[in-house]
RNA sequence: GCCGACUUAGCUCAAUUGGCAGAGCAACUGAUUUGUAAUCAGUAGGUUGUAGGUUCAAGUCCUAUAGUCGGCUCCA
């Protein structure tokens, strides 16, 4: 338990998460002040403050100030900050009128509170954090003194936007994180590195599943083994759509101008696509693939019967992201979007949405992920009538609430055409990325004049749904790497079975196993490099290869397989027949054991 | 796109104040015939991201540019 100064001021016991956002936001507040001292020049004000909140991770505090700072600077602040800690400064907590604190920050030259303190609502109550020295515009809660920073380390520089705008000054943003002990710090830092090591990006490249290239920037390579994996996603994906009757359909990548200016894209999208000339008439690289089933759902008519109709399809997409967000197989230019459009009546869409939920769960569940749902609404740039926004919001709304999913909402982080959920998927780190997502549809059926015919014998609009359950193949995979630290289960690891015979004498009979194998199926090599047995055996432990075969005189004599699985430091003994009955359940389960 | 850092052999990394571009692993060749996490020896591998500039001399300093990384903004 730790006392904490509450946003009212008072002491409170708290522990956990809150005790330690208390402890960061102390952290950021004693970073502050020693980039003053350091840096401040007499007065202070050649430091302005901006805002230092603790976050998940520890803290940051961003500031306005002429001095570039590298991560060289760190130890001095660090030892500054240092010295704050040691001097045990109490936090005090002090509440001044809004003409009181404005005059005051306007004297010291903070414009950045200034302006915090001008866009309070009316009401708010404006309270004030001091330690020796220092004060800092502040709603709390903290600890009590600066004492309590036992273990802090500044963790990396960065550019960040005032308020988040990329039209207002880039300020200065250093990174750290605290705790209350120095070997939770150490844990921390030990976390990092192990994460480093799950990193798909290093993964990628030491397992030969993928590259990147000065020759495409953001447009990712696969190599045989990625492709492996990509083919078993998506043979699991098509198993998985079939069973929730979907139909498969392909559009192409390039279409006329016409169509995109038709789906409101060329208005709304533009900054975003790829535009290309044939025969002297523009042409796009396709964004997204919903157009192109428009097109296909408009070949026949359709009767009420009909409804709901899902076409799936996997469509590469191309988009042209800004260059410093690209990162991995992350954020990329070109993926594959494991899509689906669902064409279906009002009446229809909180069931479908189940539905489509029940499958995302299903999926996500395959792969032991745990996933995150948000609900994201109107945004400014948008088309279509409040009513239609408001009743599209509400159907997503109640498909997550019958479903009992918690769920955030994003104010204004819907699609230009409709609302969203978004699944989010955590990589290595903890940062989270939005994978799958389910948006309605409220302006495509109209732009493109879609409709099927009622039991009424009249057309009518239908609503339609696009959902991405993977979101891009190259992103899941990505998700999954990390996930498993490249320990892929059986069914869509690259090579299921390493095969290793101690001399060229048991070559002959290792070829065979290997073929035999092989033609049932498996993913299955030999390694016949003229190698120790102990080297076979590591570098397939390297490569994260599930089962080890040691051939030798004894197995060939016996017919009995020493199989040691990856991650076991011995093996178990199986008959041929039961080793590959063993490794087919594992793969028909999909199971994620070896 | 913006802020900062980085870029040397296929990979991971060295190279003192500017002074002969190197190691380990991988690859290849040969020897070795090996029983559960690295056998030995040899060979080859480079316009130091790219383009300019400063200098007697540039991996090292300067400018531009590309890419990567950490963030911001944006997003599957």
């Amino acid at each position: 338990m730790e006392k904490i100064i509450t946003k009212d001021g008072s002491i409170a016991e708290v522990e956990g998460v809150e005790a330690l956002h208390s402890l960061r936001h102390t952290a950021s507040h004693i970073m502050a002040q020693a980039i003053k001292h350091l840096y401040g020049g007499a007065d202070g004000k050649a430091v302005k403050l901006a805002i230092g909140p603790a976050i998940d991770t520890g803290f940051y505090y961003d500031i306005d100030m002429e001095r570039k700072l590298t991560e060289e600077d760190f130890a001095d602040i660090e030892a500054e900050m240092k010295k704050i800690v040691k001097q045990n400064l109490k936090l005090e907590r002090s509440v001044l009128s809004r003409e009181d604190a404005l005059k005051k920050f306007a004297d010291e030259g903070e414009n950045y509170k200034v302006e915090l303190i001008t866009d309070l609502p009316a009401d708010a109550e404006i309270s004030l954090f001091t330690q020796g020295d220092f004060t800092d515009l502040c709603a709390g809660p903290h600890v009590e003194s600066t004492g309590k920073v036992k273990a802090f380390k500044l963790m990396s520089l960065a550019g960040a936007y005032w308020r988040g705008d990329e039209h207002n000054k880039m300020l200065q943003r250093i990174y750290g994180t605290a705790f209350f002990t120095k070997d939770e710090l150490k844990d921390y830092l030990t976390m990092l590195e192990e994460a480093a090591r799950r990193d798909h990006r290093k993964l990628g490249k030491e397992l030969d599943l993928f590259s990147l290239h000065d020759e495409g920037p953001g447009f990712p390579f696969f190599h045989p083994n990625g492709m492996v994996i990509q083919n078993e996603l998506l043979n699991y994906w098509r198993q998985v759509h079939r069973r929730y009757r979907y139909n498969e359909i392909k559009t192409p990548i390039i279409l006329n101008r016409k169509l995109w200016e038709t789906s409101g894209h060329w208005d709304h999208y533009k900054e975003n696509m790829y535009f290309t000339k044939i025969d002297e008439e523009d042409y796009a690289v396709k964004p997204m693939n919903c157009p192109g089933a428009a097109l296909v759902y408009k070949t026949h008519t359709h009767s009420y019967k009909d409804l709901p109709l899902r076409l799936a399809e996997v469509g590469l997409v191309h988009r042209h992201e800004k260059s410093g967000v690209l990162h991995g197989l992350f954020r990329v230019r070109n993926f594959n979007q494991d899509d689906a459009h669902i064409f279906m009546t009002m009446d229809q869409v909180e069931g479908e949405i189940q539905k489509v939920i029940d499958l995302f769960d299903e999926v996500y569940k395959t792969f032991d992920l745990s996933y995150k749902a948000e609900l994201s609404t109107r945004p400014e740039n948008s088309m279509g009538s409040d009513e239609d926004w408001e009743k599209a919001t509400s159907a997503l709304q109640k498909a997550l609430e019958n479903r009992g999913l918690d769920y955030i909402v994003n104010e204004g982080d819907g699609a230009f055409y409709g609302p969203k959920i978004d699944f989010h998927l955590k990589d290595s780190i903890g940062r989270t990325w939005q994978c799958g997502t389910i948006q309605l549809d409220m302006q495509l059926p109209e732009k493109f004049d879609l409709t099927y015919v009622g039991e009424d014998g009249e057309k009518h609009r239908p609503i339609m749904v696009h959902r991405v359950v993977y979101g891009s193949i190259e992103r899941f995979i990505g998700i999954l790497i990390e996930n498993y630290a490249g320990a892929f289960p059986v069914w869509f690891t690259p090579v299921q079975i390493k095969i290793l015979p101690i001399t060229d004498k048991h070559l002959e009979y290792s070829q065979k196993l290997c073929d035999k194998l092989f033609d049932l199926g498996f993913r299955v090599e030999v390694d016949d490099r003229s190698e120790k047995t102990g080297k076979k055996i590591r570098d397939a432990q390297v490569k994260k290869i599930p089962y080890m075969i040691v051939i030798g005189d004894k197995e060939i004599e016996t017919g009995i397989l020493p199989i040691r699985k990856y991650g076991s430091q011995n093996s178990v003994d199986m008959s041929v027949d039961d080793f590959i009955s063993y490794v087919q359940e594992k793969i028909a389960t999909r199971s994620s054991e070896y």
